[in-house]
DNA sequence: GCTCATTTCAAACGAGCGTTTGAAAACGCG
DNA sequence: CGCGTTTTCAAACGCTCGTTTGAAATGAGC
């Protein structure tokens, strides 16, 4: 009683065979409309009442199933975060084989990045694109429970990825190709979470700014030719930013 | 009494002489304070007991000079941001009576953008870096208040870099010069909220991590390569998304 | 049909939230 | 000083939050 552990969980938790995700049993009820609501208002300000009311299930039923609010949000994400990831790391890996040890090309390796995404947004037809957006804004929330979550979901999957690009552009630094990796992940994230700017700064129809294969198709040269662009070395000459 | 309106504000808004910004009077430590407490931690996530307390003014003290704490948090951005977006509208113009009708580089026009941000981050030796990072962060809140607010903010000075960077870039199509800005915007605000992804992608030297000049330096010719490649037009053959 | 584990439920708990209030304090000024 | 305005203050209001509780309902196995 005076530890912190949870005191009630269900003897099933995801062990025993897999069961299909349809909508019919509390847990994925609850599963699906809590990714909806995070994804339409942020963690914080999306509260328990507003999920159970929407999913049509007892207030105490998350608590009951995962534990607590945190641990809700972390399956939300890890149910469709993990089997993409591992994805982007096989699809790389038949990428790498077909190459049989030449280097692959930038455009390749951010394939092997996107593919899996799309598939996703593609697959569940209702939730997929929902996710892309969560995710998108779980990268730049400050809550430190999120970020070390997110830290360590990611973290094998940017080694194998750094890994690849540092072997497709052997005269980028290791340390510059960093920075790179860093600024991919941003207009990566900043793009999936279909931050409303776009509306300020596009004026596309509507029905273009929300498709995401065609979003990707873009995206992807860009950061190519910017991961391709020469070195600028760290202490080179040019006084850009001296000017003023 | 029935009507929404705030019922009691100070006489000395931001009127009359512009007064220094020194952490003396308790408007300007409710500022300061919020600044910096909103960056850590968000703004739902963020409790006016929390400011009024690290600030060490009263609770009541922030309904009094700011209205709201919606209002408040607007007014920690708008201090900032209005300021720098002015800078970058300036720099561009200079830039451009300099080059005397001739189109601007790509690096100076991210140039624009970019040095007014790191002088911020500069003069204000405490509250700026800060400030970047609070930001960077409110780019991606989903909160609509704060949207609506970053988009009146940002909407003239967006206007005035597309039609440079549409000048700088003859050839490439309208639509897709709106994609690459988004992409810009992006990879700069996901750059500037200083996301701790970082962290594990490079493994750098942590005090490498934080310096934004550094950062934005090897950011602006990441951006400008992309921003330069050929177009890839929109039903080109290569079909890099249909062969998984 | 009884038993026992699993799941659902209504209700409440304690805490923290943004905001309001009305009086006290501080200030400006003739 | 005396007076009106501006600012500060402690206290409370009404509300929502995540979580807990104990009992009722449900389901599976013998």
């Amino acid at each position: 009683m005076a530890s912190g552990s949870i005191q009630r969980l269900p003897r099933n938790g995801n062990s025993g065979p897999e069961r299909a995700v349809d909508s019919t049993d509390t847990k994925s009820k609850i599963l699906d409309t809590a990714e909806e609501l995070f994804m339409e208002h942020g963690f914080e300000a999306t509260s328990l009442r507003l999920i159970t009311t929407a999913a049509g299930v007892n207030l105490a039923a998350v608590n009951y199933h995962f534990g607590s609010k945190e641990e809700l949000f972390q399956a939300v994400l890890t149910r469709r975060l993990d089997p993409m990831n591992q994805d982007r790391m096989q699809l790389l890996s038949t990428y790498e084989t077909a190459a049989s040890g030449a280097a692959l090309t930038c455009e390749k390796i951010l394939a092997a990045m996107f593919i899996p995404a799309l598939r996703l947004a593609r697959d569940h037809e209702q939730g997929g694109k929902n996710f892309l957006r969560l995710l998108g804004r779980a990268y730049a929330d400050p809550a430190p429970f999120i970020r070390e979550f997110l830290s360590s979901q990611y973290r094998e999957m940017i080694a194998r990825f750094r890994a690849a690009f540092s072997h497709a552009l052997p005269n980028i630094p290791r340390e510059e190709l960093s920075w790179r990796l860093h600024f991919v992940m941003g207009a990566l994230s900043y793009t999936l979470a279909g931050a409303d700017m776009l509306k300020i700064i596009s004026q596309l129809h509507p029905e273009e700014a929300t498709n995401d294969e065609l979003l990707l198709k873009r995206l992807a040269p860009f950061l190519a030719a910017g991961l391709r662009s020469p070195s600028p070395g760290a202490d080179d000459g040019h006084h850009l930013y001296h000017e003023a």
